[in-house]
DNA sequence: CTCAATTTGGAAAGCGCTTACCTCAAACCA
DNA sequence: TGGTTTGAGGTAAGCGCTTTCCAAATTGAG
């Protein structure tokens, strides 16, 4: 037995290592990690007994030792906007489960952060998964330089990056979402932008278009204003709209926050939806059914990009590589404000 | 030069490690250390040359490293039940947020898992937080008794392990809100319980009893029913109070989740709000702005709570101990939904 | 000018693992 | 029977840091 071991089974205080389990296993170290990592030849009756000293001793692996040793963390950084956006939470649940269930643990980071973000990087995680922007990009480009496996989602790579990502079928979505509307017989339908920048945002908007275009009509561009994914602003536009006189039967938001804000401006006017002007939005957030009257939307699966996400970035870090782009699919949900009801 | 450096700066693939920065500055690794960590002695320009190659190789300390040879990981877990409550993001933003100033890595875990979850402890992180309930008592034993530092958010600490927790003034709050209606006029106020089990919910309901007996009152206890904290159930057991025909002049969610299902299910029955009933909710949600009517509602600073729990964590990881509980003020938050505007 | 005190920084011993390499004994084959 | 596999498991060299201990150089005091 050697000094070190003799060390580390005195004091009692400390969580036992691997060299504990050696001792009280009557095996050397090198067996006690055989066996917990299945690796390499020992003997049935050995394994047990093995098992059996973790079990007593109540040991587990420090992860730092491991990492060290692997040249491996075992961790992903989830890279998160620190804003409070509905549709985050069931992402980051997907994210996590996902991780979780492929071995990894999820370091998670919001940027931009108030002051002294902690780096993340090869030294600390195997890889990263960024939301759409939350990171800068000198920050993608420090870290794909430095050879971190990494897959955006919600939006694509800088074209000489060549990042893998994870996007929606939103000029699809949105497209179909119009065409319903119109099917309905709505034609002066308003359009409330999403945020400035987001693929997300223009891509919904170009749908939006391509349904009017099919239909040989051509949108309105004084009912197109600011949504910017966000409640308040949309009210304020709506609201606006209103007291100008504007007229139209059906307002499309680009996600759900502002389809809220829209609703509740319509409230404050005291018009009726559906039936004076139907609303619909994007992204079926969780809130959308609970709404005055609950949304009609366009579901994109949020968690499926998160699933999607780890399965890219757990294959980049396991094979060095993977798909270049997923688009998952997005699926009309009818619900009482634009009439399925009346 | 030893041979450790000589194989380290060679292969220039793997990312630098302090032998390169020591090689490159002209020092040991002994003082690039200390520059590192700005502990001990060394002169200011060798610190400069230090700093330089630091700057110049790109370097940034492994975490497995530096965990293993302090013995502290620098990392804390963040246990979170795995649901879609609107107001856990908050909450964890927060975390985060305090965790990053602090010097802390976020190691995000939920639970329940689907399978096979990812266990914390000593080896992994320096401490956790963990949300009410989310963590099953057994773990919570098995952290505690493996010397973990733990801190609860929104629950107690079981008897006789006496661990910190960060807790609201849910009582206080509720029988404020619950004499605010009162005052307001409305005596027949029904109440929508919270989630058996959960101590939030519980005081909130002893709090809304306790406003009534201030005023010589009982509440009916034919009037207290479901919520949940779900919209769904609430959406159910207002409907059916009003399909008996039941007489209220006021709801009292115990969330804000419950409160909106409460709205849509008065929303539905054509029963104008808050002229006819007026509805209050508790957190303040960031959807309660959004519901038709704004729904006035307890506020209950969530990100606060985070921003505690954290501090009471570092405390004790650093200082082992801290104060053994925080309980949050509450604040009214007046909106539409009971009636402020008429 | 000598000796002790103080700076400055190097050498090396871990931290708790993984793994390449090696030894030993039992098993196998001709 | 001798030589070669093969299975089982021990030895020890790292992984990239921190930190203790010590040596050399510089400074100050008498």
């Amino acid at each position: 037995m050697t000094l070190r071991a003799k060390r580390n089974s005195t004091s009692s205080s400390t969580a036992p290592s691997i060299n504990d389990v050696a001792a009280h296993a009557r095996v050397s170290i090198a067996t006690v990690s055989r066996v917990l990592n299945a690796r390499g030849k020992y003997s049935e009756e050995t394994r047990q007994r093995v098992l059996q000293s973790i079990k007593t001793l109540e040991y587990s692996p420090s992860t730092a030792a491991r990492s060290l040793a692997r040249g491996r963390t075992h961790a992903i950084a989830l890279v998160m906007p620190s804003i409070n956006a509905d549709f985050l939470q069931p992402l980051l649940v997907a994210v996590v489960e996902a991780a979780t269930l492929a071995g990894f643990d999820v370091l998670l980071t919001l940027r931009p952060t108030a002051k002294g973000h902690r780096p993340i990087g090869k030294h600390n995680v195997d890889g990263a998964i960024v939301f759409a922007s939350s990171a800068d990009p000198s920050e993608l480009r420090r870290l794909h330089a430095a050879g971190c496996p990494l897959v955006l989602m919600y939006e694509t790579s800088p074209a000489d990056l060549n990042i893998p990502c994870v996007l929606l079928e939103n000029r699809q979505g949105a497209r179909q979402m119009t065409e319903h509307l119109i099917k309905l017989g709505r034609h002066k339908i308003a359009f409330l932008r999403g945020m400035d920048g987001l693929e997300d945002s223009c891509e919904r908007e170009a749908g939006f278009r391509d349904a009017f275009a099919a239909h040989g009509m051509v949108a309105d561009e004084g009912l197109i204003g600011a949504g910017e994914f966000n409640a308040d602003i949309s009210f304020h536009t709506v609201s606006a709209w209103l007291e100008c006189g504007l007229q139209f039967d059906a307002i499309f938001a680009s996600d759900d926050d502002s389809a809220s804000g829209a609703l509740q401006a319509l409230a404050q006017a005291g018009i009726a939806v559906p039936s004076s002007v139907a609303v619909a939005g994007f992204d079926d957030a969780p809130f959308a059914a609970n709404l005055t009257p609950p949304l009609t939307t366009v579901r994109a699966l949020t968690s499926q990009v998160g699933f999607e996400a780890v399965r890219l970035l757990v294959n980049l870090i396991e094979t060095g590589s993977s798909a270049s782009q997923v688009r998952l699919p997005t699926e009309l949900v009818i619900r009482r404000s634009c009439g399925s009801l009346g």
